[in-house]
RNA sequence: GCCGGUGUGGCGCAGUUGGUAGCGCAGGCGAUUUGUAAUCGUCAGGUCGUCGGUUCGAGUCCGACCACCGGCUCCA
């Protein structure tokens, strides 16, 4: 039987009744670092005994060994969780990213609070001393309604047999042979899949991070379940490296950063999710907004321009009434009619595109407009200008004839790749959302503009997966996902081909055979919401944006009062040349000034002293680097800098 | 919207068992004129998120609401 060891090599033995003989059969520095055994592909426990032709140990450092210890983990929570409150009902407990939860319903609908944390974790400590084993066993599905006749979530996981598509229910340990349950103790048995750690010994790097409130499935008109959220890591080590990781991301949140660097603030006067953005803040989003219209005016894009609110027949035709009711701001009346502030611009764009009639020559026919729209999110889910209830989209509507779909699709994505990557982010990924269940229109058209998109993707380089059901209810869309600096996931860019719309507003144009034709409609934004954007390029570069984005770019320090005239002759120089400048003069001392102008991450600080003046030179200090480079020609310096103070145009291909 | 948490001068925080608020940074003023991440002094600034209640007395206790933070659900 061939073993395979965690670092790659293998080693040949002749047979195992047991995981746990494999492990002492070969030599590994640190045997309780294997946690459980890979057969078939299958994750097992080691103490079973291995089967198939290649056994491969799973240490605690890999992939799935932290899911193993994570879930582990989780059992070891409940186990405390339903000392601490008997009586108490638990639900699931999976592992996930970084973690572990478990779902609890307390007696007479208690909840956890912060200090309840410490008693659970003191519990999971002693329970983790006590070097419980896991045992294993598997029952029939009534053996595991008896087991669990006091545990309603736990018996409808087991009832729900009937459907095994639902995975989980299989990561429950639930088959159609039966179930298998986990014994850690006489007093605590677990509905579980498994695999799971030989004992709880193994266990220990880990730390309950906080409550919240989940609803049972997911559900919201289902019970609300107190959920715990932990992590766990196979070393003390990796669970520090984690929470210093957590550090960083709470140094980068945008929300932190905004307000650090005078950028923008969230006025409770003027309510939830509304932000201002204030001198430096509405500068940074000038530049975010013109190097797109520059760009969209280079990529054949004409501009639009519409008001905020509309009468309620203009969404009612649009549907959005219909559909989108509760997400909108409520209406006012004037004159007899009603008024809706916009949720989205599309309709506008319409009416714009019906002002007269349209020719096959006109088309495609790219509006784009910076349009700002409201809706109304509920309150719990605003979350700094990553969500917010007024949003600026970066949104365009493309209207061209069905021959041309295809070709514009392909165009739209190199559009949205070459923009996003001019902001200094690449690592791209998409979703295609196809038709979910509540949506409008016709399977044939929903195939057709699912398999434009799909066409589009698949000609791109753009990896891609499909998220089924996950479309607007009007149109199947591709979201753009890209990675930022620390590795997470953001989603930005969207686009939709609409077959919807154009029938709702009679849209059509003639075509070369002088036949009125629909045209096809594809929705777009490229930052998805210039709020949002401006929040994840702060997170991603940590505050210290490119120079072409920088609010100051250049600060200019003289060394004393003396070499004040030479400092201000600098900065008209750079001026000059489309440098942002500011000049700090000699009033406080040296090491002050560039403390503060570090800490707002300015990109050059050039200091000038008497030697400076007499030279014609600058000391440079480069924002990242420690070290000032002194005595650079300011010449050189400005040939140097010309190139970074604007974007680089974008290089629009057919 | 739901669950948990938080809310003290612009920002970051301290305020013991209820006895009418402190610190640092930032800001104003004055002095200092500085060669690479915090010069010194001084002044000013808060009805302690809002409203109501308990109390002789509330930043401290109770209630409602608002905002924010972490989740859940949602995200055209």
């Amino acid at each position: 039987m061939k073993v395979l060891l965690p670092d790659g090599t293998s080693r040949e033995i002749d047979s195992a009744l047991s995981g746990f003989e494999v492990v002492n059969a070969v030599e590994i520095k640190n045997k309780r670092s294997i946690l459980a055994m890979e057969c078939n592909g299958e994750l097992v426990d080691l103490s079973r005994t291995p089967f198939g032709d290649e056994v491969v140990l799973v240490a605690g450092d890999s992939d799935s060994g932290r899911g193993i210890l994570r879930h582990s983990t989780a059992h070891v929570l409940a186990q405390a969780v339903l000392e601490l409150w008997p009586g108490s009902k638990f639900a699931i407990g999976p592992f996930i990213q970084d973690g572990f939860y478990y779902d609890f319903a307390l007696v007479d609908n208690g909840r956890f609070n912060d200090e309840d944390m410490e008693r659970i974790e003191a519990k999971m400590r002693s329970i983790i001393k006590a070097n419980q084993r896991f045992v294993r066993e598997e029952l029939s599905i009534q053996e595991g309604l008896d087991l669990f006749g006091n545990q309603p979530f736990k018996r409808e996981i087991i009832e729900g047999v009937a459907h095994l598509d639902d995975s989980e229910d299989a990561n429950e340990g639930v088959s159609d042979k039966g179930v298998s349950i986990y014994r850690n103790s006489e007093t605590f048995v677990d509905l579980c899949r498994g695999p799971h750690v030989p004992s709880t010994s193994y266990l220990g790097s880990f730390k309950l991070m906080r409550v919240a409130g989940a609803y049972w499935r997911g559900d919201e008109k289902r019970d609300q379940l107190q959920r715990i959220y932990g992590t766990a890591w196979e070393s003390k080590d990796a669970l520090e490296a984690y929470l210093v990781r957590l550090d960083e991301a709470e140094r980068r949140d945008h929300r932190k950063l905004g307000m650090e660097l005078d950028l923008f603030h969230f006025p409770p006067e003027i309510g939830g999710g509304l932000p201002v953005f204030h001198p430096k803040g509405a500068l940074i989003r000038h530049l975010m907004e013109d190097f797109s219209k520059k760009s969209h005016l280079l990529g054949g894009y004409q501009f639009a321009w519409t008001p905020h609110i509309a009468k309620s027949t203009l969404f009612e035709v649009s549907g959005h009434l219909e559909w989108y009711k509760d997400g909108m701001y409520p209406p006012m009346e004037m004159e007899g009619a009603t008024y809706y502030p916009k949720p989205m611009n599309c309709p506008m764009h319409i009416l714009i595109y019906k002002a007269h009639q349209r020719s096959y020559r006109e088309l495609p026919l790219r509006l784009f407009e910076f349009g700002t729209v409201y809706r109304f999110e509920r309150s719990g889910v605003l979350h700094g200008l990553a969500r917010v209830r007024g949003l600026t989209q970066d949104d365009s509507h493309i209207f061209c004839a069905p021959s041309q779909l295809g070709g514009e699709l392909s165009r739209l994505l190199k559009f949205i790749i070459e923009l996003l990557k001019a902001f200094g982010l690449e690592d791209f990924e998409a979703e295609l959302a196809t038709r979910p269940a509540k949506s409008v229109g016709e399977d044939y058209e929903w195939e057709e503009a699912t398999n434009a998109l799909e066409y589009a993707l698949s000609q791109s380089e753009i990896p891609y997966v499909r998220a089924e059901g996950e479309g607007a209810f009007y149109a199947p869309k591709i979201d753009i996902h890209l990675k930022d600096a620390i590795g997470r996931r953001w989603q930005v860019s969207t686009l939709q081909v609409d077959l919807q719309l154009p029938q709702r507003f009679d849209m059509e144009f003639v075509d070369s055979d002088n036949t009125r034709k629909r045209p096809y409609m594809i929705h777009r934004a490229l930052f998805g919401s210039v709020e949002r954007f401006f929040a994840i390029l702060l997170e991603h570069y940590a505050g210290a944006l490119p120079t072409w984005l920088s609010p100051t770019q250049i600060t200019v320090v003289p060394v004393k009062e003396s070499n004040h005239e030479y400092a201000e002759s600098i900065a008209r120089a750079l001026t000059q040349i489309g440098a942002r400048v500011v000049v700090h003069g000699a009033n406080e001392p040296l090491g002050a000034r560039i403390r503060r102008s570090k800490l707002d991450k300015t990109p050059y600080i050039l200091v000038v002293g008497d030697r400076d003046v007499a030279a014609q030179t600058v000391g440079v200090n480069r924002r990242g680097s420690d070290k000032p480079e002194t005595d650079v020609l300011f010449s050189a310096f400005l040939d140097e800098i010309s190139g970074e103070l604007v974007p680089t145009p974008l290089v629009v291909t057919e």
